[in-house]
DNA sequence: CCGCATCCCCAAAGATACTG
DNA sequence: CAGTATCTTTGGGGATGCGG
């Protein structure tokens, strides 16, 4: 918000909006769900205390989001997204979508933090998805995919159910390689999810 | 692409990409075709030199961009988007269309410069533009916009034809208005088209 | 000229500690 | 729990220089 970029432009003031470090994973992170302060300090790691409390600070003044108390006795304080902030969603979805392309698999340096799973999957698959019910278990995340719709935990009677772990999983929808993850019942179904994902990139330069 | 998110996810990813200052406004400019360093330079005002080096540097690792020397005996380096650049379109399209809800009208602080109205067209307008023939004259820029494709300039046998100032253009496309812009032609198909630009965003605080 | 590299200055980012 | 205060480090902005 503060830096701002001296264009009458409609991109260019979107990103003074949402376009400084941290802004748009903070969006990300609300788009699931109010939160508290101290849950975004630990589903964003590296982001240090002083940069969330000005994120949200300039995120609140672009009317992006709004802090509002929790009724007593909880009386916490959460961040939730205003109607103009949860409309940044087709933004993070093409995001999504063009970075799963060139996305490898998981490092070591890459932390997979509780909700991971069911956010990949809103963001990437959902919106490509076939009709059917998907039950996904990794490690120990559990998500779900009914009809295009994402569900965080089990489904009941799941049409196909996948379990593996990242790196199966990953290659599962890469490389369309189904012999790294468990499968229980319409493996056709998933081959059609499988088939529906983005392809990914080749990289010229694998940036040494 | 120095700085990373250390989390794995694929908005983070793409943020470690392209989520730096003045990188998406970069590919933005390279979307209407290739330039050389110095003609990036006047359209991206503000920028240091060595900040717009650094970006080029990290997009062509980054496999978004690729430097090409033009042919003897213009012989000048040129900066163009691999097809891994060019489909961050979908991106840049929904990021201006957020962002063009709560743009306002022209300030003096704001630049516009040669293309400002193709480029805004473009992302704004050109996703939802009804078929037709349109002709746009801003000040001294003419830009088209013919069944949905933008074209710098004027076309022939326009079906309406928009004549007006910056300010005037905004609130036909904000307010609906048309009183303040000269309209010649089809005035209805015109109206189709304003009534499909996005609505405006009430801000709560205007940004004190 | 064009395409940067260098230098200087200042404003953000990052890490840690601490307080209402 | 939800931040502010403080310090250090890094990167951005602007000017200038310089080789091709």
């Amino acid at each position: 918000m503060r830096k701002r970029y001296d264009q009458y432009c409609p991109v260019a003031h979107a990103l003074t909006l949402v376009g400084e470090r941290w802004a748009l994973l903070v969006v990300l992170e609300l788009m699931r769900g109010p939160k508290r302060y101290t849950d975004l300090v630990e589903r964003l790691p590296g982001i240090g205390t002083n940069i969330l409390a000005s994120r949200l600070r300039d995120l609140e003044a672009a009317g992006i989001l709004a802090r509002r108390l929790l009724p007593p006795p909880a009386a916490s304080r959460v961040y939730e997204l205003t109607d103009y902030g949860r409309e940044l969603k087709p933004v993070i979805r093409e995001l999504a979508l063009w970075g799963a392309r060139s996305l490898g698999p998981p490092g070591a340096a890459d932390e997979l933090f509780p909700g991971w799973l069911a956010n990949a999957i809103d963001t990437v698959l959902a919106p490509l998805a076939p009709p059917g019910r998907f039950e996904f278990h990794v490690g120990d995340e559990v998500a779900s995919l009914v009809d295009g719709e994402v569900l965080s935990g089990p489904v009941e009677e799941p049409d196909v159910v996948v379990e593996g772990d990242p790196d199966g999983v990953y290659h599962m929808f890469v490389d369309q390689r189904l012999d790294l993850v468990d499968v229980t019942g319409d493996r056709r179904l998933l081959e059609t999810l499988v088939q529906a994902a983005p392809s990914p990139v080749e990289l010229p330069v694998p940036a040494a």
